[in-house]
RNA sequence: GGAGUGGUAGUUCAGCUGGUUAGAAUGCCUGCCUGUCACGCAGGAGGUCGCGGGUUCGAGUCCCGUCCAUUCCGCCA
């Protein structure tokens, strides 16, 4: 071994012991015949000293000469300080180096190793192996491997078995576009990576595994944002022989698993609200419940007072922001201003202040009479100090710009705090969902979910609105996790295929093996996958979901590091029998 | 595919209504310094203002195009 300790764990009681360190040169701090270097490892940080008078020259000079970033082995004795540190746990001693030796030395790293970096994102991602050395960093990723250790203790606990499935599978045009991989020994064929082991983890159960887990790499191409990279984790969950409700159970169990171990969280109730009241509630299938503000629907209170822009909304609708009456005309209109980005698309806002007074003043009061007002403020809850905004316009769009203001008023009044969790279900999701473009009903999660069964004869008359055996987690406004009971009958997923728009064929082309596995004797079953990066951002705070992952890619889906993806040589690109033909 | 923001020293940024030799901080180099720990002090080096075109007597600054980064919308069964 290069070292007998490492950079964190030395402390007074060590005094007097001879030592060997190694690590990285964090600084040296030269003050002419005494020189300290601060040594780094990923345990922690040591001071060495170095004095004139009873260090030798040479021993001296070499120390004088390193630089930052240089890896060396040290061998010396523990010392106690003489002026103590006491930010750091090695704080109070410090190495009397006795030798040195520069294993390797370092370049001027292009950006400051600390907590508190120069580098920008770019520079940083470019020299990821120079960034992974932070703190802040690593501690983003032992977090992610403290949640891997927990999520498979608990799974294991609970009789999961990890079962590992192919990621050299079949591209369906169902769903997200896949990432494709030419076969050389198939000329003209392609395997698609999977956007998750879905059928495998059913074909699983149809195997009796009956209890199955994967911590699984995912793939989609589709466009990325913060949370959302082309590679990315699920903890990928099936199990046979339940309702709906041992799965929320069980995987409840998980998540408070995770909070108790990883956070020292203690979880209070998960709650359950169905997608219909989600929707009514707060305009979105995954409400932040950090804050309440929930939605009032005005319509009757407002309308044929003569506001012809109320009188012909579909909708109108109005949060209650709690003690922000004394909002300046000035915020009210940037909050105006950020509405009608074309990102929001809202019209107009329109605000009742509640004055402590007990006077009412709003944008509208050409309209509307202070008793009107009151008639406002009492059908939101409104008290005095408090302000009430409200929106108006079709449904669908209406719903969702609130839900965006929502969001907004939350952050904007502080309600949105990092260290407070609210994780909850959301459960009855419809089936389907209308989609304009291709003129068809989609899958709203899978095409392999069950309909509620009292929902069954909708399917002919009025598909839209049956509602599904699927259920999201929710932790914060975060989509975290989602699942459903399959189907389990050739007959059942047949008819689901049929209102998908799938042809017989089509339906038997790509998806025959798994309607046949169901002839064999398919049990009943259901299951879950967790977005794993996202539940390790939620834990450490983050918005971003890169520092969770130990090589990201950037918005592009390039690794900046590697350069990937690039272009292949014209021999490859033969052997695949591919012909490149770049357009534009 | 669309919208916003940004691109100036190794790095993070400032640079006004266009006008001398483009600045600061930090990092880097040299020298001094025996209790530092964001060490201190003195000095020094360091720039194709993303790229291409245009307007102008004159462009880091204005206009057009383009590339890159980033955030959001669409998209993500």
């Amino acid at each position: 071994m290069l070292r007998t300790h490492t950079c964190g764990e030395l402390r007074l009681t060590d005094i007097n012991k001879d030592v060997t360190l190694a690590g990285w040169v964090q600084r040296v701090r030269n003050k002419g015949g005494l020189i300290w270097v601060d040594l780094r490892d990923r345990y922690g940080i040591t001071q060495l000293i170095f004095e004139e008078g009873s260090s030798e020259k040479s021993l001296l000079d070499k120390a004088a000469s390193l630089g930052r970033e240089f890896v060396i082995q040290v061998k010396g004795v523990v010392i106690e300080r003489t002026s103590k540190n006491d930010k750091i746990p090695t704080g109070h001693i410090e190495i009397k180096a006795e030798f040195l030796n520069v294993l390797n030395t370092s370049k001027v790293p292009p950006f400051i190793i600390e907590d508190e970096t120069d580098g920008g994102d770019e520079l940083r991602m470019k020299y990821r192996y120079l960034d992974l050395r932070r703190n802040v960093v690593r501690e983003k990723l032992q977090l992610r491997h403290r949640m891997m250790q927990e999520t498979r203790k608990y799974m294991d606990a609970q009789d999961f078995i990890e079962v590992e499935t192919p990621v050299l599978i079949k591209s369906t045009p169902e769903g997200a576009r896949d990432f494709v991989v030419p076969s050389r020994i198939n000329p003209g064929e392609f395997y698609a990576l999977p956007q998750s082991p879905q059928t495998f983890k059913q074909l699983l159960m149809v195997s009796g595994f009956d209890r199955y887990f994967q911590i699984v790499k995912c793939f989609r191409d589709e466009d990325l944002r913060a949370d959302r990279q082309p590679e990315f984790t699920q903890i990928d969950c099936e199990m046979s022989f339940v309702s709906q409700e041992d799965i929320l159970n069980m995987f409840e169990g998980l998540v408070r698993h995770l909070f108790k171990n990883v956070k020292q969280v203690e979880l209070e109730e998960v709650k359950r609200i169905t997608y219909a009241e989600a929707m009514e509630n707060y305009g979105n299938d995954k409400p932040d419940l950090r804050f309440d503000m929930k939605f009032t629907k005005l319509n009757d209170v407002v309308q044929g007072k003569g506001f012809s822009i109320f009188d012909q909304a579909e909708l109108v609708v109005a949060i209650c922001a709690k003690g922000a009456s004394e909002y300046t005309r000035k915020q009210i209109d940037e909050l105006t201003e950020w509405m009608k980005r074309p990102q929001i698309g809202a019209k107009g806002l329109v605000y009742l202040k509640c004055n402590l007074d007990g006077s009412y003043k709003s944008s509208v009061d050409r309209f509307y009479s202070q008793e009107d007002l009151k008639g406002w403020a009492e059908a939101t809850g409104a008290a005095a100090g408090d302000l009430v905004l409200v929106l108006s316009g079709e449904e669908k769009a209406t719903r969702k710009q609130m839900s965006e203001l929502r969001l907004k008023m939350g952050e904007d009044l502080g309600l949105r705090d990092r260290n407070v969790f609210k994780p909850l279900w959301v459960v009855d999701f419809p089936l389907l969902e209308w989609d304009e473009e291709s003129q068809r009903y989609h899958a709203m999660h899978h095409p392999f979910t069950s309909p509620k069964k009292e929902d069954i004869e909708l399917l002919e008359t009025d598909a839209g609105s049956v509602r599904a055996n699927a259920y999201d987690l929710v932790i914060n406004g975060v989509e975290i996790g989602g699942g459903s009971i399959r189907i389990h009958d050739r007959a059942t997923q047949q008819l689901m295929f049929r209102h998908l728009g799938f042809t017989e064929e089509e339906a038997q082309k790509q998806f025959g093996f798994l309607m046949e596995a169901f002839e064999y004797g398919a049990p009943p079953h259901g299951g879950i996958a967790f977005g794993f990066d996202r539940f390790c951002a939620i834990f450490g705070g983050s918005d971003s979901i890169r520092d969770y992952i130990a090589f990201p890619k950037n918005n592009s889906g390039r690794d900046v590091m590697i350069d990937s993806p690039s272009s292949i040589a014209e021999e490859q690109l033969k052997e695949l029998s591919i012909k490149v033909d770049i357009q534009n």
